[in-house]
RNA sequence: GCCCGGGUGGCGAAACCGGCAGACGCAAAGGACUUAAAAUCCUUUUUCCCGCAAGGGAAGUGCGGGUUCAAGUCCCGCCCCGGGCACCA
């Protein structure tokens, strides 16, 4: 019954969709993936009855692992891939009758995608966008490793829930996301009629661009200057101190040795809580700072709540317009000084709480009486002509660290040389791949930093014993462009065909959870764009249209494997099969609603196969292909098989609501089987084909069988999906509601396009119209051909 | 705090453009078939009220207002649930 996809590369009708796989880690399918999956399944297979080739391939997210790394497939990490899990989960798959193009399955742990990760961390590094930086990094003392962000759980370590997490300052690779920050905003334009809002909106946050200024200070007493970055130049003349993030540079040589003791405190601090219950604290420099615009001499602190991350790492505190800088200022007894007041009221002195709106420029010298707007403009051209200062466009988004001390992930392809330093490892000797001997401890740094095999090579530029870079690159990488390597999948010299490239992408439809908004999806768009300037793609964008499907929840949260919440769907497809099984999951909810795990509907799923099986086969011997429509039944039942191919081709092709297409097909077979004695040979047989046909993409197995049992060859997904006939789908006559002041009243059966003045007169002659009527004042009659007419009364 | 979703029967849901609220399914109740059970089939099923009945009436889509002949749907103001971001200057 298996048939599996191909594929034509020069298909005139190519449609490219792409289905997230996130792989579970004991080769298991749970409920969430089997719900992805009969999404992309069904869509997939409709698209090829409707004639396109649909490329629907198969990649596994392999965490690195080498597939052919026998001696790793237990007490590894408990991501890890396996040859057997995944040989089970193809299994799985099948028996699911989810089917693919196993010829184009890709595997991001093999030393060949290996390769191609590192000729595109090579190009990177040649343009400058992948460089190493010392940058602070929560770590764990007891696993002695990096923690992602996410990892951290309240100040502690997520498998260690009483060590707090230090704060550690690492070598560690990054690839420059914040260059293309612009364009990942911009670019949204290209996207946003098919990519979800929230998406768009998450993103748009994430990069989080901000117009402003930045301005120097100059710090008194030295010609140094202190740089900060705000929005709100116009401000400026309420500014009252400067502050400084407590890793800012200058901090060092401002501050005595006693309040560095206390900067490392609000340093630590600040590691260990969330941003949420940090208490804002400070503490003065006793250095002054110079504001250019008014020459007024402020003080210097030192601030928790000033980011050393996000624009200078200094601010300009403005505690009279900014509520941050007025907390702060309150609680530390510097002056609060208003300039800015609302277009419509007075300058609110004393300050009782930041006024944050813009408004009218005072006490802001040669300013005065400007707006905010032509405030913070001018004032950024004139710092710029005078050389201290100008407009500057900050992101929030930060460079994408890609470093891992792990085992599991694409060794970083640079070599340590004690007298050449950094050198890249010539593009001839990729890949460079994993040992396959190693111990994992889990702790320590890199397990690779134990294999001296792997680490001692020779500097390619002198030749003198050199070491190679132990990170490994963050998995993200691998996911950030498998969808090019599906359509390439075993091109050994280069990451894929361009021309091929060049004909299928933007990808038609990507299929996936919103869990990635901001991860996945933003990577990969970064990576289309870096291989667009490398010039092997023309596409700015990888997807054209997104598609995010809802979550199923079991207890509330998703199903995860870390919760112990996850619905295995073994036990369902043995008790009904896998069809059942599938249907049951697209009948619950539409696809891009969370579902809450309830299996009470199952039942009818499976009823409902059932009696279509069973409609089918007690009918089969009466089945005349071609003859001619006879009775009353024939005409209503072929009037609603029209209906219904009209309703789930619609569905199909504009909302992908399965519900109700396979609510539309329970119609008709309710109809089917109540008109069922007076139905003649043609017309069962014209209905019987087309349900199955319409079928297949829901519930491939029996569709197959039921087209069997008919007496037809080919795979259902082989065949034109079915068409329908406007005018056999056609109503008698259109059902007219009949309300009076709002209220349904009555109906009646007119011909279509019975007209106003007609419908009029028939409405007020009705019975039940008129005894509502009756002894009232008709003020107005409001009439919808086809639809209803309404009488208004007094 | 800000930004997205969502709130409709006992339950999952439907109503796509402002035009019959509750399609379809589950569960429940009653009935048919059966020695019996399973399976299957039929009927009822938003709530309340009037009626022996046929039938009729009223209310109803989180809450409060509004627009409209007509509002689950549009507008204003709230409440609750889920998710994302959160000292971003």
């Amino acid at each position: 019954d298996q048939s599996i996809y191909a594929c034509d590369w020069d298909s005139p009708k190519p449609k490219y969709y792409v289905v997230e796989m996130f792989p579970y880690p004991s080769g298991k399918l749970h409920m969430g993936h089997v719900r992805n999956y009969s999404i992309g399944d069904a869509l997939a297979r409709y698209m090829w009855m409707r004639g396109y080739n649909v490329f629907h391939p198969i990649g596994w997210d392999a965490f690195g692992l080498p597939a052919e790394n026998a001696a790793l497939k237990r007490n590894t990490h408990p991501r890890h891939w396996t040859v057997e899990n995944i040989a089970n989960m193809k299994r799985q798959l099948i028996r699911l009758g989810i089917s693919y193009d196993w010829n184009n399955e890709v595997s991001t742990c093999e030393p060949e995608y290996y390769r191609w990760n590192q000729w595109f961390f090579l190009k990177m590094y040649e343009r400058g966008l992948a460089y190493r930086k010392k940058a602070l990094l929560n770590w764990c003392p007891e696993c002695a490793t990096v923690l992602a962000n996410e990892q951290v759980v309240e100040g502690c370590c997520w498998r260690h829930e009483t060590t707090p997490v230090e704060q550690r300052e690492l070598d560690q690779w990054f690839l420059k996301i914040t260059a293309y920050a612009g364009q990942l905003l911009d670019d949204m334009k290209q996207i946003e009629a098919g990519w979800p809002e929230r998406v768009l909106t998450m993103q748009r946050n994430w990069i989080g661009r901000s117009e402003g200024a930045e301005i120097d200070f100059t710090l008194e007493g030295r010609g140094d200057r202190i740089r900060v970055f705000t929005t709100r130049v116009d401000t400026i003349y309420g500014a009252t101190c400067v502050i400084l993030a407590p890793e800012h540079p200058l901090v060092k040589d401002l501050v005595s040795a006693e309040a560095a003791a206390e900067v490392k405190l609000l340093i630590d601090e600040r590691a260990t809580k969330g941003p949420a219950d940090l208490e804002k604290k400070g503490l003065s420099t006793g250095a002054y700072a110079i504001n250019p615009f008014s020459g007024e001499r402020v003080p210097i602190w030192v601030g928790n709540f000033v980011l050393m991350g996000y624009g200078t790492g200094a601010i300009m505190a403005v505690p009279a317009h900014d509520e941050r800088d007025f907390e702060f200022c309150t609680q530390y007894g510097i002056p609060i000084r208003a300039v800015i007041r609302p277009a419509d009221g007075a300058l609110a002195e004393p300050v009782k709480e930041a006024f944050t709106d813009y408004g009218v420029m005072e006490n802001s010298g040669p300013w005065t009486g400007l707006t905010s707007e032509e405030g913070r403009r001018r004032m950024a051209e004139h710092a710029k002509s005078n050389g201290f200062g100008e407009a500057a466009i900050t992101f929030r988004i930060k460079d994408w660290g890609v470093s891992r001390q792990r085992y599991w992930g694409t060794p970083i392809p640079m070599i340590h040389c004690p007298k050449c330093g950094l050198v890249p490892v010539p593009e001839k000797d990729l890949p460079v791949v994993l040992p396959l001997d190693i111990a994992i401890t889990g702790k320590g740094r890199s397990p690779l930093e134990n294999v001296p095999e792997f680490m001692n090579v020779e500097c390619p530029q002198c030749g003198a014993a050199a070491r190679r870079e132990s990170d490994t690159m963050d998995t993200f990488v691998d996911s950030s462009w498998y969808f090019y390597r599906y359509l390439d999948a075993h091109n050994s010299t280069a990451p894929f065909d361009s021309k091929r490239a060049a004909q299928w992408f933007p990808i038609d439809q990507y299929i996936g959870g919103v869990t990635h908004a901001i991860l996945h999806l933003i990577y990969s768009r970064f990576w289309t764009k870096v291989m667009r300037d490398i010039g092997i793609i023309p596409n700015d964008e990888p997807t054209r249209n997104l598609f995010t499907q809802g979550m199923v929840l079991k207890d509330g949260s998703a199903m995860s494997k870390s919760k112990g919440n996850v619905v295995d769907p073994d036990d369902m497809t043995e008790k009904y099969g896998s069809d059942t099984c599938r249907l049951f999951v697209l009948f619950a909810a539409p696809p891009e609603r969370d579902m809450d795990w309830q299996e009470s509907s199952v039942e009818g799923q499976f009823r409902f196969l059932s009696r279509v099986y069973r409609f089918v086969t007690r009918n089969i011997e009466r089945a005349t292909p071609g003859a001619p429509a006879e009775t009353d039944a024939d005409r209503k039942a072929l009037r609603k098989l029209h209906q219904t191919v009209e309703k789930v081709t619609h569905d199909f092709d504009s909302r992908w609501h399965f519900n109700t297409s396979i609510a539309a097909l329970m119609e008709l077979l309710n109809e089917l089987t109540s008109l069922e004695k007076d139905l003649t040979g043609g017309v069962i047989a014209e209905c019987a084909e087309k349900f199955a046909l319409m079928l297949g993409p829901f519930a491939p197995y029996v569709a197959e069988d039921l087209w069997a049992e008919l007496g037809r060859t080919g795979p259902v997904f082989r065949q034109p999906w079915p068409a329908f006939d406007p005018e056999l789908a056609k109503e008698e006559g259109a059902e007219v509601v009949l309300q009076v002041n709002g209220k349904v009243r009555s109906r009646m059966i007119v011909p279509f396009g019975t007209g106003r003045d007609e419908l009029e007169k028939l409405a007020l002659a009705d019975d039940k119209v008129r005894a509502q009527v009756d002894g009232k004042q008709v003020v107005k009659v409001i009439a919808v051909p086809d639809k209803l007419v309404n009488v208004v009364v007094r």
